[in-house]
RNA sequence: GGGCGCAUAGCUCAAGGGCAGAGCACCGUGCUGAUAACGCGGGGGUUCGUGGUUCGAAUCCACGUGCGCCCA
């Protein structure tokens, strides 16, 4: 007889393959169509709150690893607490002005910014950023990622951009706002104001020179200076030295020259010199010294300043406050007049009487020329360093000086309460927060002008009558007002007096003509106000926000931009806890770029293998590092998801014919379903622990472990003959069955916030009692394991390994193969038999045919093969199989066959 | 150039002064009632380098190299 019809074996339709880029879309229609994500919320609603408050991303161009990881993670967490019963409602959002987009319109259009209609203009970029609001929220949504789809905030829409005036305003009446007139970067190309995180930083060739700066009243006696930007010196008025270092007069046969002594061998020997020390005196004696420019006619002086090199340069440093933070602020402190003879593409105004009408780049030459003819300069030498571009049109970049709208960070101690708020706050790593910390000590005024079209305007109007910007109540409420009812293009579109209140007149002279701010705001700006624009605004939300997860970078980006705005307008920190992610690096770990080829796209992963493997990715990962992706890498995501998946289908597959109705209780389970239970309970509360600190890679390491390690080698496997070969009802099959279904159920909610997809897919293939969707279950509260029970385990693996080897040893030599075949003989002290003897049904346990127990004096394992017959029905070898009472199958195995009514 | 951080098996990660470990991959093998599945066993290490502290260093310190982020 085919014995293999009457055992219990596993049946499913849930398949082993996922072949999930096929899978998961379905999955996906599901979520949609039973608006699984409106569920959650309203399941959850009126629990505590846990917000995470998404960081927009740039809406340009589709998505790419690194934002498919930031995503990912915040999935894992909202839905983490979502099961746990927290009202975790996700709102996406995206950043829609700013430059590049305007920049690829532009690109797109093949126009230049002064050859465009601004109002139709912003038509385009407006059009521009929601295509790629849509595509990139297809591709969030692709990775499995819950949230407020249909409702994201999108910084572009009427009522975001009227919150961005609220709060400009706000900033403004508090006195946070100023018009400054400063050196900041200028991209001639793209006429415009760049903020720092506009710039990188590239190779240039340039000049570098050593020239004479005469000094006023001595003979042949020159101060040393060396610059890399002849284009500066006309708009020299300040020569600074170290108060500290030595500075030596040297006399060079008829010509004495200044420089530091630390400087000396360095320049003399490049030069070819070989002068005579005549003094030496230290630089704070130089202050005050007296010299004249070469290139103008202007007398200037000698200050003193910290920041002075001593690895290159003369030890004497070039001055030029408008074309130079360093400089702007050592003017600052010296009174030094502020020069900026350049116009916004980048030529010589008439202020500069010899270079005037000539690109600076160009004037290069044209002023070492001048040096050279007058015998100012003393060398010339070509040099290639790194010098600040424009991160769009890539060409190098000057500092300019203009009239702009800055945020005053030292005002009302706002720096201070940065500080202070800093503290507060989780960083997550830690060394977050001395990175913020020293960033913020350090940085300089916000400048928030930005010279272009695609923004929301700064909402400022200049008098016709005094000359005065005003920023009133009045006006900003007017305006605010507009601007939610049509947006910000209601500024371009209209005149002064249409954007004004009826009737309106100059505070300070009574004026009623004015001229309306052509500048925007910077981006970041938007961005840092969404605290305010997102989560105060909506009834569903809560400020401050729980979490705020965003890539490293963010520290000087929205991190602080956030915290800015909200310590001006509120006093207190916008976020909770901040959690930080590294950057996605290629296998070597270097950063993926498209010139090196190393580039990697979550699309192709996502169809090659589905985006669960991409979730899994992301998690087992240690996410604070550098996070490496490679073909292995992605192996091994696959690998370990077969191993899950399986495990899964095995659970399904074994309680095909089980109801909770049908389960045991406790009392009467046998004890290694109970320890399948408090194994599972154990691995779900360190589960917790782990989504708690947001130590994902080690919850997903668990699970696997746990899946792969207590399930599959040990439970599982010996499971098999008590499920196959016992009785359908029988209470022991009934007894695994129980611990099965316990641990399939608490599986899928540990696992749910990770594989998404496929404990949904599992979830769906359950035949009893469900909701409507996994994410719909409540995490159970589960009580501390009995850690006695799991201790006495613990004890059993460490013989059961020595067992299996042994057993590994006899299939080495041939004598068996299934261990099956295997009589097992252990000798030991009395304690460990003892112990043993405490386990019921070894030979289960070990999956052999016999066990026997001998005394002996430390632990001995010895393994034979049976001289049993082997049972057709359950492949156990039994002394009986081979008689006329039992020919082919066991005892059991025909005590089973009838009370199951199977007759053979 | 400066600040912050990282570097352990082919891969992902443990061990944070006391024998360098797990899982995967790889190799071998068993089973054929989880079968493109599952079990068992095995090999695999200059813990990035150099120097120091220490009875003892992957671990602490210094310097260096490589890589990343931020800044200049």
């Amino acid at each position: 007889m085919d014995y293999s019809k009457t055992v219990s074996l596993p049946q499913t339709s849930f398949p082993m393959r996922g072949n999930l880029s096929e899978k998961e879309p379905e999955i996906m229609r599901l979520w949609d169509e039973k608006e699984v994500y409106k569920k959650i919320q309203e399941k959850n609603k009126g629990n505590a709150s846990y917000i995470l408050h998404d960081g927009p991303p740039y809406a340009n161009g589709q998505i790419h690893l690194g934002t498919a990881l930031n995503k990912i993670l915040k999935d894992v967490v909202v839905k983490y607490r979502s099961l746990r019963g927290f009202y975790s409602p996700y709102k996406p959002g995206w950043d829609c002005h700013g430059m590049p987009i305007e920049h690829q319109v532009f690109t797109n259009e093949k126009k230049h910014k002064n050859e465009v209609d601004v109002s139709i203009f912003r038509k385009k970029t407006a059009a521009y950023a929601k295509k790629f609001v849509e595509i990139q929220k297809q591709e969030f949504r692709r990775l499995g990622v819950l949230g407020d789809w249909e409702h994201p905030y999108l910084t572009l829409s009427p009522d975001y951009e009227a919150a961005i005036i609220r709060a400009f305003g706000n900033l403004a009446f508090d006195g946070y706002i100023y018009q400054g007139y400063k050196p900041i970067y200028w991209c001639i190309s793209c006429e415009t104001a760049l903020a720092e995180a506009e710039i990188e930083y590239n190779d240039k060739k340039s000049q570098g020179i050593y020239v004479k700066f005469p000094v006023v009243g001595e003979e042949k006696t020159y101060l040393l200076i060396w610059t890399t930007t002849p284009w500066t010196l006309p708009s020299n008025t300040g020569i600074a030295v170290h108060p500290d270092y030595n500075y030596l007069l040297l006399d060079n046969g008829g010509e004495k020259y200044i420089i530091a002594e630390q400087r000396k061998e360095a320049v003399i020997e490049k030069m070819g010199l070989t002068p005579a020390v005549i003094k030496k005196m230290k630089g704070r004696e130089l202050e005050g010294v007296r010299y004249s420019n070469p290139l103008a006619d202007r007398e200037s002086r000698v200050i003193l300043a910290e920041f002075i090199s001593s690895d290159e340069g003369t030890g004497c440093v070039h001055i030029a406050p408008g074309h130079g933070e360093d400089d702007y602020y050592a003017g600052l402190k010296n009174n030094l007049e502020v020069l900026s003879p350049v116009d916004e593409k980048g030529y010589f105004t008439e202020d500069v009487k010899s270079f005037a009408g000539m690109k600076v780049f160009d004037a290069d030459s044209r002023i070492i020329e001048t040096l050279k003819a007058t015998g100012a300069l003393l060398y010339q030498e070509d040099m290639v360093h790194s010098y600040p571009h424009c991160w769009r049109c890539k060409k190098p970049v000057i500092f300019k000086s203009t009239t702009q709208w800055f945020l005053k960070i030292d005002h009302n101690n706002l720096r201070g309460v940065m500080a202070e708020e800093i503290e507060k706050v989780r960083w997550a790593p830690p060394e977050g927060k001395n990175r913020i910390s020293s960033m913020v000590q350090l940085r300089p005024d916000w400048c928030l002008s930005r010279q272009r079209l695609w923004g929301v305007p700064i909402p400022v109007f200049y008098c016709s009558g005094c000359g005065k910007a005003i920023i009133t109540k009045e006006t900003i409420s007017h305006i605010e007002e507009l601007v939610k009812q049509s947006g910000s293009d209601i500024w371009v579109e209209k005149d002064e007096k249409e954007l004004l209140p009826k009737g309106f007149t100059c505070p300070f002279c009574n004026a009623s003509e004015f001229k309306k701010e052509k500048d925007i705001l910077d981006v970041w700006f938007d961005s840092g106000v969404s605290h305010l624009a997102v989560l105060k605004e909506e009834n569903a939300l809560s400020w401050p926000a729980d979490l705020y997860l965003e890539g490293s970078d963010q520290h000087r980006g929205w991190f602080q931009t956030s915290l800015i705005t909200s310590c001006g307008i509120t006093n207190r920190a916008p976020y909770k806890a901040v959690l930080t992610h590294g950057f996605v690096v290629d296998a070597e770990g270097r950063k993926m770029s498209k010139s090196m080829g190393n580039v990697v796209t979550p699309q192709e992963i996502i169809k090659r293998h589905g985006a669960e493997i991409l979730r899994i990715w992301a998690v087992s990962e240690n996410y604070q590092q550098d996070i490496r992706i490679s073909e292995t890498i992605i192996k091994n995501s696959v690998m370990s998801y077969r191993t899950i998946r399986n495990t899964f289908r095995y659970l399904l597959g074994n309680l095909h014919d089980f109801n909770p109705n049908d389960a045991v209780p406790e009392s009467d389970m046998k004890e290694v379903d109970r320890w399948a239970e408090e194994k599972m309970k154990s691995v779900s509360l360190q589960v917790a622990e782990y989504y708690e600190s947001f130590a994902f890679n080690k919850a997903y390491e668990e699970i696997y472990r746990f899946c792969n390690v207590s399930l599959s080698s040990f439970y599982l496997d010996h499971l098999k003959d008590r499920l196959y070969t016992y009785g359908k009802h029988s209470l022991e099959r009934r007894s695994a069955q129980t611990a099965l279904y316990f641990i399939l159920a608490e599986l899928l909610r540990i696992t749910a916030p990770v594989l998404s997809f496929t404990a949904e897919e599992v979830y769906q293939h359950q035949i009893w009692d469900k909701k409507e969707s996994v994410f719909l279950e409540n995490w159970q509260d589960t009580k501390a394991p009995d850690a006695t029970l799991l201790a006495k385990w613990e004890r059993f693996f460490e013989i059961r390994r020595q067992v299996l080897k042994k057993i590994e040893d006899k299939r080495e030599e041939k004598i068996v193969g299934s261990g099956l075949e295997a009589k097992v003989t252990i000798s030991a002290k009395q304690e460990t038999l003892e112990f043993l003897k405490g386990f019921e049904g070894l030979p289960e346990l070990f999956i052999v045919s016999e066990v026997i127990l001998a005394s002996g004096d430390s632990l001995e394992v010895t393994v034979e093969k049976t001289s049993f017959g082997k049972c057709q029905r359950c492949w156990i070898c039994f002394p009986e199989i081979g008689s006329s009472d039992a020919p082919e199958i066991c005892f059991n195995c025909q005590r089973v066959l009838k009370e199951d009514g199977i007759h053979n």
